[in-house]
DNA sequence: AAGTTATGTAAAAATACTGTAACCTATAAC
DNA sequence: GTTATAGGTTACAGTATTTTTACATAACTT
C-alpha cells in the first residue's frame, strides 16, 4: 500500500458538508483534501493520487456525473457518490458512470464511514491479492449474527425484523463492540447530521430493540448493556 | 511534534473556571493562556498556535459555538468543549461545528485532565501514524484490569459490576498506582469542582469498592491500602 | 387517500446511586 | 492499659438516571 492510499478528496459545494466529512474522516486517520466544484476537483484528481473520491453529485458548474465520467477516462480511483434524497439518481445510472458505491444524503456519519472503509478495504485487498480474503460483512457473536449484505440479524437461528433505525442503532454498537457509547455519541453518529434531537430517543430505540431480542433470545437481548451514567455498549466478552 | 503543542488556550468567563483548569493543567505541565470572551479568545488563536482549545459554549458576545465555527475555517486545533448540564445538552448539538469532544460543567477535574490527555495523544499519534496505534486505555494489574473504553472491572476474569462513582474513583487510584492520596485531594479530583462535602464520603466509597471486589478477588480488594494518617492508594508493588 | 409502520417526545414509574450522620472499631502515643 | 484520634460500618433519605408507557406525527404502502 502505497502513501496516496491514506488521502481522501472530498468534493461538495456546501462548506458545512465538507467540514462534517473531514472532522470524522480525520478521526478515521484519513487525510483530507477538499473541493468545491466539478472544476476543481478534476484539476485536483488528475494532479494527485487519492485513495478515494467522496463526489457529491450535485454540483454548480461541471456536475458529480460528469466528473466521475471524465475521471474514469484517466483513473481508477474508488469514488463515493453522494446523491441528495430528493434527486434521486437511480443506482445503475451511478454505477454506469462507475461509481463504486453512493450514500443518500443527508446521511448518518456512521454510514458514510462505514461505506469509506469498506471500499478502502476492498482497495487495499485487491492489491494483495486476487481473491476475496476475509472481507465479509458478517458480525458473528455467540448469540447473535448480523449479516450486513443481506440487512439481516439472526440469533440462536431466528431472524428479527428490525426497524432502520433499530438495525442501524445495533450495527453500529456492534461494530465496535464492548465500547461504551454516549447517548451524544449515538445520536451524533448513528443519526442524520439534520437531527438534532432528545437524548431519550437514543433509551427507546434501545428498549425497541431490547425487546425485540429477547422474544427470542434473552442472551442476544442482555448484550445490549447499559452502562450507568455513561451510556450503552454491545457486550461481547463477559 | 513542534513547541506549541504544549499550550492550551482556556476560554471561560467565569475567572474562577479558568483558574481551576489553569491550576489543573499546569500541575501536568502544559502551558496556559486565557481568554475570557469570545473575541479575545478568536484573537488569540488566530495568532498563536495552540495544542489544544478548552472553550465554553456559553460566553458572552460571541458565543463558543460561533468561535468554533470561525476557528474551524483558519485552523484545526482541536477544541474540547465544555457545557454546562441544563443549557440544552439534553439535545445534541454543535457536531457540525467541529469540537473535538466536550465536558459538561460542573466537571470533575479527573475527568478534564483526562480527556485533554486522550486528545493531545491523538493528535502527535496521528502526526505518526495512520491508524490507531497501541494507545489502548487499558489499565493491567496482576489481580485487576481495567478496560477504560469498555468501562469494565476484571478480576481474576470476573467482571464487578461498580456504579459511577466507584468507577471513578478506582479509576483515579489506577492511573497513579502506588500513589498515596489524602481524602481532600480525592474528593477535589474526582468529584466535581462544586462539591465540598464530607471527607467520609470517601471512606464510604472505598468500602463499597474493598466490598466489591472482595467476594470476587480478596487480592483485587487488598489492592486498596490505607495509609494511616494520609489517606489510599492502590498498591502494586507489594 | 387510507391504512400501516416507524419515529421522536414527554411524562410517569421504577431503579440505582450518593452523601451523611451516628455509631463502632482499630491504631498509636502516652 | 487508657485515651485520643483516625478509619470502618451501617442504614437511610434524597437525588439522579434509566426504563417504560403512551401518544402524536412523519414516513412509507397499497
Amino acid at each position: 500500500m502505497t502513501d496516496h492510499e491514506n488521502r481522501i478528496l472530498v468534493v461538495d459545494d456546501e462548506e458545512r458538508i465538507r467540514r462534517l466529512l473531514k472532522m470524522y474522516l480525520e478521526k478515521e486517520g484519513y487525510e483530507i483534501d477538499e473541493a468545491e466544484d466539478g472544476e476543481i476537483a478534476l484539476n485536483k484528481a488528475t494532479n494527485n493520487d487519492y485513495g478515494l473520491i467522496l463526489l457529491d453529485v450535485m454540483l454548480p458548474g461541471i456536475d458529480g456525473i460528469e466528473v466521475c465520467t471524465r475521471l474514469r477516462q484517466i483513473k481508477s480511483t474508488p469514488v463515493l457518490m453522494l446523491t441528495a434524497k430528493g434527486e434521486e439518481m437511480n443506482r445503475v445510472q451511478g454505477f454506469e458512470v462507475g461509481a463504486d458505491d453512493y450514500v443518500v444524503k443527508p446521511f448518518s456519519p456512521r454510514e458514510v464511514i462505514y461505506r469509506v472503509k469498506a471500499i478502502m478495504r476492498r482497495a487495499s485487498a485487491t492489491a494483495y491479492l486476487t481473491k476475496e480474503s476475509g472481507t465479509s460483512n458478517n458480525i458473528v457473536f455467540p448469540h447473535l449474527v448480523i449479516e450486513h449484505d443481506a440487512h439481516r440479524v439472526t440469533t440462536n437461528g431466528h431472524e428479527i425484523s428490525l426497524t432502520p433505525k433499530e438495525y442501524e442503532l445495533l450495527h453500529y454498537l456492534a461494530i465496535s463492540p464492548d465500547k461504551v457509547f454516549s447517548r451524544e455519541e449515538l445520536l451524533k453518529d448513528v443519526w442524520n447530521y439534520e437531527f438534532f434531537g432528545d437524548l431519550r430517543t437514543v433509551d427507546t430505540h434501545v428498549k425497541r430493540l431490547r425487546e425485540k431480542l429477547n422474544k427470542v433470545s434473552p442472551e442476544a437481548a442482555a448484550m445490549i448493556t447499559t452502562v450507568w451514567g455513561v451510556g450503552y455498549k454491545l457486550e461481547v466478552a463477559k
